[in-house]
This record gives structure tokens, sequence and C-alpha cells, in this order.
DNA sequence: CGTATTTGACCTCG
DNA sequence: CGAGGTCAAATACG
């Protein structure tokens, strides 16, 4: 049955939460950083900041099961429906507001967080000049997926605030297997091919539309939805592990970032601890487990 | 021709 | 009754 999600669960989502707030804040202070030109550094440690938030939000959709998502019913489960319209009009009414509740991700560049995704609607929402996209998992129908997702983008500027529902129960990270337009899309926001130089030396076995490369060993994760769906989570936890200690490292071995460590530290005590957030990620492996 | 997206209608909730 | 969420026919696309 559904799995129920552990308070160690909670926790992780809690400093998930926290520590993707912090990589956007390291993010953006890489956009304003004013420091003398570091040879290839700042690509290499934006790209990692980037694989940070991909991370994050990928094990937030991973691990934000628990939100009622599951619960969903469906009013009329066979055909037994009123006699003025074609029971195919309301045979399949979900039942989904009142209660259920989301976890949100805000993404700067991109929707895309590594899954795949089907759009089944649109809607102009009140006070909003955008409109607000439906989502749900593509593999709903392959293995009755109920994860789903809401994409509104901000107007001010590219922000696109994702509001994720249900759990992945098919296990599958589908986007990352060749998807190279979207990663051009995303490396484009590099401003050079470092994180597609990076590719074939990374040390990374999981690829996505952020430049990294999956290895799969299982062509078909759908079919045992549990084991998988776990393995996914350490899987995604371990990336999130790799590219955080690598960012700490990047940040302290050369001098211009040890100086800006040194902001970002200041900034951590003002603000919510992007450092310790960092450090506390690579401990998240522990709560996972 | 199969699959994905668009879009208008329908449904539920507050 | 209006706003938001979803469905499914129509359409686009490869």
């Amino acid at each position: 049955m559904k799995r129920v999600m552990s308070a160690p669960g909670f926790a992780a989502l809690e400093i998930l939460a926290k520590g993707r707030e912090s990589a956007e804040a390291l993010n953006s202070m890489l956009d304003q950083q004013q420091l003398p030109e570091v040879s290839t550094m700042p690509h290499e440690l934006r790209g990692l900041v980037e694989q940070i938030l991909h991370c994050c939000d990928r094990a937030l959709a991973a691990l934000s099961g628990g939100t009622g998502g599951g619960t969903c019913k469906k009013r009329n489960p066979e055909h037994g429906s009123p006699v003025d319209l074609p029971c195919t009009m309301r045979s399949k009414r979900l039942r989904v507001r009142g209660g259920e509740r989301g976890i949100q991700v805000q993404k700067k560049w991109t929707m895309e967080d590594g899954f795949a995704w089907r759009k089944y609607g649109q809607k102009n929402i009140h006070g909003s000049k955008q409109p607000r996209l439906y989502f749900h998992c593509s593999y709903k129908d392959d293995s009755g997926c109920m994860a789903r997702r809401q994409v509104q983008q901000s107007e001010a500027n590219s922000v696109y605030v994702i509001t994720y529902f249900g759990e992945h129960t098919c296990g599958v990270d589908a986007t990352a297997i060749g998807h190279d337009e979207k990663m051009e899309q995303f490396v484009i926001n590099f401003g050079s091919g470092t994180m597609v130089a990076q590719q074939s030396g990374s040390p990374w076995s999981s690829c996505d539309d952020d430049g990294l490369v999956v290895n799969r060993e299982t062509p078909d994760l759908c079919n045992s939805p549990k084991d998988e769906e776990e393995l996914q989570e350490g899987m995604v936890a371990a990336e999130l592990i790799e590219q955080s200690t690598r960012v700490l490292e990047l940040m302290s071995m050369s001098s211009p970032w040890s100086e800006h460590l040194g902001r970002c530290q200041e900034w951590e005590v003002g603000h919510s601890k992007s450092l310790f957030d960092i450090d506390e990620f690579i401990n998240i492996d522990s709560l996972l487990q």
C-alpha cells in the first residue's frame, strides 16, 4: 500500500526545502559576484549549485508522498452517472481540493525537474497574468503513478513556482534519458560548454537535463515501484551529497572563493545558513536510510 | 498513425 | 456563484 512518510522522511523534506532555499540564495550570490576572473571556477561552481537545486527538486518530488495525494478518490468509481450527460464526462472527476497539501519549490530557469510529466490542463488564475499549468506523471497510465504538479510562472521574472502533489510510484526518472534539447536549454544558462564537457569525466552516475549523465542499469524501473522508489531516493540523495561536497571543496580551495565563502558565512548569520545547510545535505543520507 | 498538447466543459469547494 | 482542478475531444506533431 501507500508508503507512509516516516519522521526521518519529514526531517529530510524540511532539510531539503531549507537547503534548496539556501542553494538558490547561493546561486543569486553567484549572479552578483564581482570576483576577479577565476578560470572556469565560477562556471563549475555555478553548475554545481544548479545541480544541487535540481537534485533538491527531484528529492523533494521523490519524498513528497504522504501529502494526501494518494488519497484522491474517484467520485464515481463505476459509470453510474447522472442522466443528462454522457457517462464519460462524469465518471472520472477527482476530488482534490480541501486539505491536500503540496510541496512547493521555486525554479529559476526551467520548470524541468528530472521527471517526465504530461500536461493535462491549463488555467488562468484569478489575479495572476500567467496561467497555471497542470501536469501528471507521464507514467500515470502505465504504472498508476499519481504524482502531479502545478507550475506557475511568476510575472516579475522567470521563476517557476512548482507545487508537487502525491508521490512518484513509477520509480522512473524518465526525462533523465535522452533529452538533448532540454540539456542545451540548461547549458545555455551557464554561458559555456563547461557542463557538457564535464559529462564524460563525471564520477556521477546519473544524468539529467542539467547536463549530468545517467547510467541506469535497470531499463524499466516501473516494475517494482516500492524498492525502486527507495533506490531512486537513495540515488538522488547520493547525487546531492556528492555535489554539495564538491561545492564546499571548490569554495574552500581557491582564495577568491574563500573570500566568497566568507561572504556566504556572513550571510549565513543573517539568513538561513547556506553552508550549514549544505553540510546538512551531506548528512541527509543517514536520514534516508 | 500513435502520442502529446490544447482547450472548453464539467465538477467540487468555499 | 466564482475560482480552481480535472477530464477528454479536438488538434498538432513526429
